[in-house]
DNA sequence: CTTATCAATGTGACTAAGTCACATAGTTTG
DNA sequence: CAAACTATGTGACTTAGTCACATTGATAAG
């Protein structure tokens, strides 16, 4: 149950499509959802799991991964403010177990909801099951990329495209990801990831230390990004 | 406009969701829908296309797929009977561009309904979406174990699966394909999977001949299919 | 302040996969 | 039957992934 106006107040800020909180669908909404915090590195779903919540985020990031049998892991999507575990919701409406895991990147504030409100909620406000399959419809493509990325892409031009996404993201020329996290990013083993950046940094194009990496020549880190 | 009695019934026997023919939604569904017929090889979609309609298939198959910059393929599901290129679905909702190509494989006998119509009827009929919705979520399941897969498994024992499953699903240990056409599936070279066949037929798994594959030794390839 | 300790990174040797440039062999067609 | 086409074979080479360690920065414990 959630009543807190200023909880309220963010909640309608993330999702705007839902209704005044005046609204009765809004009231059994909050009467059924749960405020949760979550620190970084904590799991969510384990593969396997059986949903029975879908989690809304209104802050931070959690990151969803398939682990290979080899210990490798892959990042599918990342879900942040505004958007929601749609690979849970979807697990949810056709009763499979969920394909992946997630766990928590940056500390997470999100509203939790039982999964029968979600069934039922589809079925009585059309605004909420556009938005759902919306999200579906934007990871389906998401996922898509990533098979374009490992199919055909060449790994150094996926690690420069991975460089020059989180500098933007992050404002900064500085980057702070370890060889391994980029591995578990790109799917790919850490041992690659190193023999890359170094081969980055005596052409230039990055200084990497302990942990971050600085971008030295975006231009010829963009040049890479679009090889091939 | 779908009149003729038998059409009605083999449809509704394939997407037994579908309200009686008398019923008004249905009457309004059929108004709109038309019979399309494809043969082999025909494409369907183009990457980029907006699409204007979406496919319901009654018989045959259609291969979706990804198209590398270097030429070669991936496929990304194949929409049987009683399927429908939920991508297209997706791009008319969420008015993206299609992001693969589609192409006939086995001669096609489908409905064809105008996005408008689909939007409508998310609205107005419940069965339809729970349909579509159930359909996206396959997909999105598919999708999620072709990264598995081309991201942890060994080519090999990708082939030796594709084997098998091919065997079953045409109830023949015999499989008419070509090297290219495997590669074309898996997303890697045609060179590759010819080196990979005659490791098999070296080993007595199979024998090979020009355009099809007999299947000798059936355990050994199902050991393949499930090593590492 | 100096060791332990641990996480991050470096490296060589090897296997697997993808690329390129052809050669060879079945099939179909004029 | 020869030409043309399609499918398959092959060697040499590059890129990627694996394994087994070595090295080095950072942190904690004595």
């Amino acid at each position: 149950m959630i009543s807190d106006p200023q909880t309220i107040a963010q909640i309608r800020q993330r999702f705007p499509f839902l209704p005044e909180p005046e609204d009765e669908l809004m009231r059994h909404f909050l009467a059924h959802s749960n405020l949760v915090r979550l620190d970084p590195q904590q799991p969510i779903c384990q593969e396997g799991m059986q949903c029975s919540h879908l989690a809304l985020v209104l802050n931070g990031t959690a990151r969803v991964f398939k682990l290979g049998e080899n210990g490798r892991e892959i990042t599918l999507y990342r879900v942040g403010p505004g958007e929601s575990c749609i690979l849970t919701a979807s697990c949810i409406i056709s009763q499979r177990p969920f394909p992946a895991f997630a766990v928590c990147e940056e500390a997470l504030k999100a509203v939790v909801i039982p999964a029968a409100e979600i069934q039922q909620w589809m079925e009585r406000y059309p605004p909420w099951r556009a938005y759902l399959f919306g999200l579906v419809s934007e990871r389906l493509g998401d996922v898509i990329s990533i098979i374009e990325a490992i199919a055909f892409q060449r790994v150094d031009r996926r690690i420069a495209s991975l460089l020059l996404k989180r500098a933007t993201s992050g404002n900064s020329r500085q980057i702070h990801l370890t060889h391994q996290e980029i591995a578990s990013d790109l799917g790919t083993s850490r041992e690659v990831v190193s023999r890359i950046l170094k081969e980055f940094e005596s052409r230039g194009m990055i200084h990497a230390s302990r942990g971050h990496i600085d971008l030295s020549d975006l231009k010829a880190l963009e040049e890479k990004a679009q090889e091939q």
